[in-house]
DNA sequence: AACAGTTCTTAGGTA
DNA sequence: AAGAACTGTT
């Protein structure tokens, strides 16, 4: 059990002595950055200027100088994919021994680590499971409506949020503040504490605890902390500007002792605050730390001029920044480039023609791979404009970040069977599968299979065979279930034979010989088809049903890496995400979020439009805060971009299919001038074969887009006029909502139709309808009734 | 219990 | 527009 016999055999004498290619090549900055070794250190690393590379060197650095061994390093980041970069990087100074560095990955799988090996600490067994939100939101429901509660009016979803919300900040069930009592119809905390009490009656944890439980042994148990801090000699973290505040509890605990820890990060880049991330963890970092350094990277090295200097016109917009200048030695090369377009699928249309232009390497520019280029937008559902579009030009695309493999109905459906074969008392699993596929066990028999499972106090498993010896589950129901359960015993005793008994202690590896009974890989497919999933999904017609087969197939070939189904199951939730198939070039369609981190020489930002982009709901629930954010997502989006970037919105988008017409980004009119080119789209001027084609708008209708205040703003080059009567919506903006409607004006709703305002209570209205009858509403669904006309549609 | 047809809700990002 | 949740029918 020791993290030691990894360790390589060099004296700290010894390895002093080595030469240190690693360094060469460091500018300045990031050379101090990796030779500061003790003591905390922030490196403020902005967009492209070469953060990684100076973490991987100082960790070679680490290495080298004999200040740790790998085992005495931790390295933190939040994705997978960002740790697995690092584990390559480091492994070219490592050599062979990549495995070396066993504390490298993320919060999330460190903490999973961690807890297995002290899970009793917290009332939890080291074989615990990590629920998916399928799971939670599953639990939460039956909580609810155990506690008497209205489901639809009080969702398990909003439940959910709240109670990661409060995890976010490291709060267990007694901490919740008093300010929080009203949340959830005043019963979020009772509930919450119930939730924590049935996670630990199944043996289970969500994400969230992973680190909270982490949090609360190390505040509990003053030994096990000093172990760790003993331990982990030098401490790393990757995007601190991401970090909530369990996860700095975490790191404040782990690196209490020595205070040897470096974070890396860039405060403009902080685009996690909805999930709990503090931008605060980073501003206060020298006050956590007192007598840190702080070491800014500033040179760039990804993009031109003209890109840096736009994004920094953006995030200048911002206050309360750490501040720094980003410069760069490359040549000047090609403004911004801005384009309005009529609607989204015009929008898309342009960008396909772009991409295929610039693939075949007109306007006098190189040509771009595929590869080399990509399509960010602000919200997934943009997605499928772009989709649909280069579907149908045959351009090759990748849509990144989408629904994760392992999220995927036919893959939790068969990993629930596995969970099954591996502890028949897996309820959550038993519940998601029961009558999957369908075996004539409705809602009542699934009912009375609960009752008996709770008066017995036994697994749901155990219970459905009570149930049936007693006969309360008859007719082709019974029979089906009685051969379930059978099937379920025997691929647990296949699972026994396998691999390793239990996986009590993960630590320790079983080396099965070879030739042993069933093999996982087979077992794995027996379940699947004896189950009668595989079948059932060949006897489904619909169109993605061939997919989903696929899916299966794949994850029994994921299932090839390693020793047995529990081993599988433990790493599932950490293995299986983006897998970046390489083969044929493809242009990259992704959101800005799952963008952060990565570069591109051509980058596309479409939906530059108020309301889509700065995201209405995040003004909404976070005012001026909320901006903020929306505009480091703007800054985040032009810093992904090389060489060119075009930025492009429209004028009319259908919103919950329902046209609107919408109303360009105030980003656009934050972007300086002087480095951007205002395109002229094609068929603007004598309607071209667009025009012709769709027949539906006017010349007129078109060029309301060069009407509209923000494109006025834009010509007139920082001439900024008092601002427009915007169109019927409250923006609540440092608390102070614009009351848009007096009490008698007419009003026309998308539903409801035609009405009279008859009573105004800030941005609620209280609407007579011709139509319909009065209700109260919130003001940004109506709009003046003369305005009704611009929903074209 | 299963299915088809209907109505209702939802559309921000993630481990 | 699309999916989930709900209704009524068989």
């Amino acid at each position: 059990m020791s993290d030691f016999n990894t360790d390589l055999p060099l004296s700290a004498q010894a390895m002093a002595a080595r030469p240190a290619p690693y360094l060469d090549g460091l500018n300045p900055a990031q050379r101090k950055a990796v030779e500061t070794l003790d003591g905390p250190v922030l490196m403020l690393a902005g967009a492209g200027t070469g953060k990684t590379k100076a973490l991987t060197a100082r960790i070679a650095h680490l290495l080298n100088t004999g200040r740790a061994w790998p085992s005495q390093i931790l390295a933190v980041t939040f994705t997978n994919k960002a740790a697995r970069e690092m584990k390559l990087r480091v492994g070219g100074f490592l050599g062979e021994a990549v495995e070396g560095m066993p504390w490298l990955g993320t919060f999330h799988s460190i903490s999973a680590k961690l807890l297995r090996r002290h899970a009793e600490l917290v009332g939890l067994k080291s074989t615990f499971t990590i629920l998916d939100s399928d799971d939670q939101i599953r639990l939460l429901k039956q909580l609810i409506s155990a506690a008497n509660i209205d489901e639809k009016r009080w969702s398990a979803r909003l439940l959910a949020s709240i109670i990661d919300q409060w995890k976010n900040r490291a709060w267990r069930p007694d901490q919740v503040p008093s300010s929080e009592a009203s949340a959830f119809n005043n019963r979020g905390t009772e509930l919450y504490a119930a939730y924590q009490q049935r996670l630990k009656t199944l043996n289970a944890c969500d994400f969230g605890d992973l680190l909270l439980h982490c949090v609360t042994i190390f505040q509990t148990h003053p030994d096990v902390l000093e172990t760790y801090q003993k331990r982990f000699r030098y401490i790393l973290v990757d995007e601190y500007q991401d970090t909530n505040v369990a996860q700095y509890l975490w790191l404040r605990l782990l690196a209490g002792g020595h205070k040897n820890i470096c974070c890396v990060g860039d405060d403009d880049q902080s685009i996690y605050g909805w999930r709990g991330a503090e931008v605060g963890n980073i501003l206060r970092f020298e006050r956590d730390f007192p007598g840190a350094e702080v070491v800014r990277l500033e040179q760039n090295y990804r993009s031109t001029p003209h890109i840096l200097a736009a994004a920094s016109g953006v995030i200048a917009g911002n206050e309360g920044r750490l501040g720094k200048t980003l410069w760069t030695e490359a040549r000047e090369g090609e403004k911004l480039r801005l384009i309005g377009h009529w609607d989204g699928e015009e929008e898309a249309r342009w960008i396909g023609e772009q991409i295929e232009d610039l693939s075949r390497g007109t306007r006098g520019l190189m040509p771009f791979s595929l590869d080399q280029m990509a399509v960010l937008v602000r919200a997934s559902h943009q997605m499928r404009a772009f989709e649909d579009r280069f579907l149908t030009i045959g351009l090759p695309y990748r849509v990144i970040g989408g629904p994760r493999f392992y999220e995927r109905m036919e893959i939790r459906d068969a990993l629930a069977y596995f969970r099954l074969a591996v502890s028949p008392g897996d309820d959550l699993a038993f519940e998601r599968v029961v009558n999957t596929p369908k075996r004539g066990l409705g809602e009542k028999a699934q009912q009375v299979i609960q009752r008996t499972a709770r008066s017995h106090e036994v697994s749901l498993v155990q219970g459905a065979a009570l149930a049936i010896e007693a006969g309360e589950i008859k007719g082709k129901g019974g029979g089906q279930l009685r051969a379930l359960l059978e099937a379920i015993a025997r691929w647990h005793s296949a699972v026994g034979t396998a691999g390793p008994a239990e996986a009590d202690d993960d630590l320790i590896e079983v080396i099965r010989p070879e030739g042993a009974a069933v093999n996982h890989i087979e077992l794995a497919e027996q379940i699947l088809e004896e189950s009668g999933y595989v079948e059932m999904w060949q006897n489904d017609k619909t169109p993605e049903a061939p997919g989903r087969l696929e899916n299966l197939k794949e994850l029994i070939k994921a299932l090839e890496s390693f020793d047995n189904l529990q081993g599988f199951l433990e790493h599932i939730s950490l293995i299986m995400d983006n897998d970046t198939e390489a083969g044929e070039a493809k242009v990259s369609i992704m959101t800005l979020h799952g963008a952060k981190g990565l570069e591109f020489p051509v980058v596309f930002l479409p939906g530059w439009e108020d309301g889509l982009f700065p995201s209405q709901r995040s003004m909404d629930e976070s005012g001026r805060k909320g901006l903020e954010e929306e505009r480091r997502l703007a800054y985040v989006g032009i810093t992904r971009a090389e060489q060119l970037c075009t930025i492009s919105f429209a004028a009319n988008r259908r919103v919950y299919g329902q046209w609107q017409s919408q109303m360009p980004s105030r980003f656009v009119d934050e972007l300086p001038s002087a480095h951007v080119e205002v395109l002229t789209p094609p068929g603007l001027y004598g309607g071209g074969m667009a025009a012709a084609a769709s027949g539906i708008e006017s010349r007129a209708q078109r060029a309301d887009v060069y009407n509209s205040p923000g494109w006025r703003r834009l010509q007139s080059a920082g001439n900024r006029p008092v601002s427009q009567p915007r169109e019927a919506r409250n923006m609540v903006i440092d608390g102070t909502a614009a009351p848009a409607f007096e009490v008698g004006a007419r009003v026309f709703h998308r539903k409801f139709g035609y009405g009279r305002v008859a009573a105004v209570d800030g941005d609620k209205l209280f609407v007579e309808f011709e139509k319909s009858s009065a209700r109260h509403l919130v003001a940004k669904f109506v709009v003046p009734a003369d305005q009704a006309d611009d929903v074209p549609f």
